[in-house]
DNA sequence: TTAAGTATTATTGTCGACAATATTTGTTCT
DNA sequence: AGAACAAATATTGTCGACAATAATACTTAA
């Protein structure tokens, strides 16, 4: 089975479990993007006490998934294309520092394994073309692989622990779903083969601009929704 | 006066002000790293309640200072010479496209300011030449003025909210002053022209460079310590 | 004496109530 | 009628107590 996320833990206590379902709600858009959360309302909703909910609204600030106010309140993040541009910016810092460590400090096990991943997804691709699911988890285990493959604590939690939160409930919430499949696949074919020849700096390059064509594919999807959006409104 | 960080508001709630106490004894040295918390300990010695502590311990816990575990506990980070790396290769991304950022964004007054206080900067050292304290601060102003130029939210978040943090602790505990003044006075007004220039790629590359430079100064100082140490030992 | 199991203690997680602050409603004056 | 001020309401911040879990100490058996 594909994990969700590589870095979480079990959840032990009904904190975390509250927090998990809240995350659900607010990158899947149940909880409206931008609106304001009342603490004694969610509380009795999750049959839970402030406390716990306070705990639980905690982590939620802690992957940026909702902003507090001293004596005002927490409001969800609100989504907006300049908060998406500036994401996908810090991820290609991010990611492509995170490739660069990966080429040096992957094992040859794990750069084996991610291959065998590659080939698994192309048969799957040329199986079920055009069936974006398994294309979509595709590159988010690529990601994560690359990203754990670094071996930076620094870089694995900020990423994995707090941006991809937020990178999943723009895709949500804007209803991206990768739809590049070649073009992504063959990208990905070559960052992992600038990972096996160890060239840290490729490897960054390939990640960045790969992250890049990501945000442009995405920006374009914008921009033409908005396009539709005014026609039908007009 | 210089501001220790840039992006934090008043603390108004009791909470505020005790995370900032512990902040401070943590980043200081005062409790030593990789301590074990006591909650009831910390809430008699602070006078508050068990709530409000853990209200400040999550903030602590927010910006990376301590870490928790289900069930068990709180512990101060510890600091390891693993770490200091890691922190300062994310540091060399997350800046360097904050650099890059604050080349395409930063407008004509700021970029005039920062000359201004570069300017400044320079007559101080010739002035207080060996007195390392200003330079330090003006090291960190130069670097914060940067990413704030960058406009993106994000990085500022991230990069001042958090990693900075742990940035000051490590040169408290390991004793570092920063002592690259004339080297990093050159390098900083380099930055500054390629920005000035709107030169995103070279600033980019120059601020990379510059954090690489002094993580490797700061790897020589340990590596010096250590050495020294054995030979107290011996 | 050591090891395992059990009982005890201490620590963390959760709860409901009160205090302090912000927001809303209602009133009065211009 | 509109604006400014005041009262009432609701929300967040803080508190102390109880419940659940982990760490410790003790007892017992091999």
């Amino acid at each position: 089975m594909l994990l969700e996320n590589p870095t979480k833990q079990a959840a032990v206590t009904t904190a975390d479990k509250v927090f998990e379902q809240l995350q659900h709600a607010i990158v899947e858009g149940d909880m409206a993007a931008g609106s304001k959360i009342s603490e004694p309302e969610l509380a009795k909703r999750y049959e839970i006490s402030r406390s716990t909910l306070r705990e639980a609204l905690n982590r939620l600030e802690k992957c940026h998934l909702i902003e507090r106010k001293a004596n005002v309140g927490s409001r969800v993040v609100d989504c907006t294309i300049e908060g998406l541009l500036e994401l996908y910016i810090t991820r290609e810092a991010l990611e492509g520092m995170a490739c660069r460590q990966a080429a040096l400090n992957m094992t040859e096990a794990e750069i084996e394994h991610m291959q065998a991943m590659l080939a698994q997804h192309a048969d799957e691709k040329a199986l079920q073309d055009g069936v974006a699911y398994y294309q979509e988890q595709g590159d988010v285990d690529f990601h994560y692989k690359v990203i754990l493959g670094s071996h930076n604590q620094q870089l694995i939690n900020l990423i994995c622990g707090q941006l991809y939160h937020l990178v999943r409930m723009y895709r949500c919430q804007f209803g991206m779903h990768s739809p590049r499949a070649t073009r992504a696949f063959r990208e990905h074919s070559n960052i992992i083969q600038a990972i096996s020849d160890r060239d840290g700096e490729l490897a960054e390059l390939l990640m960045r601009r790969h992250i890049a064509a990501s945000r442009k594919n995405i920006e374009a999807k914008i921009a033409q929704q908005n396009g539709s959006e005014k026609q039908l409104t007009k």
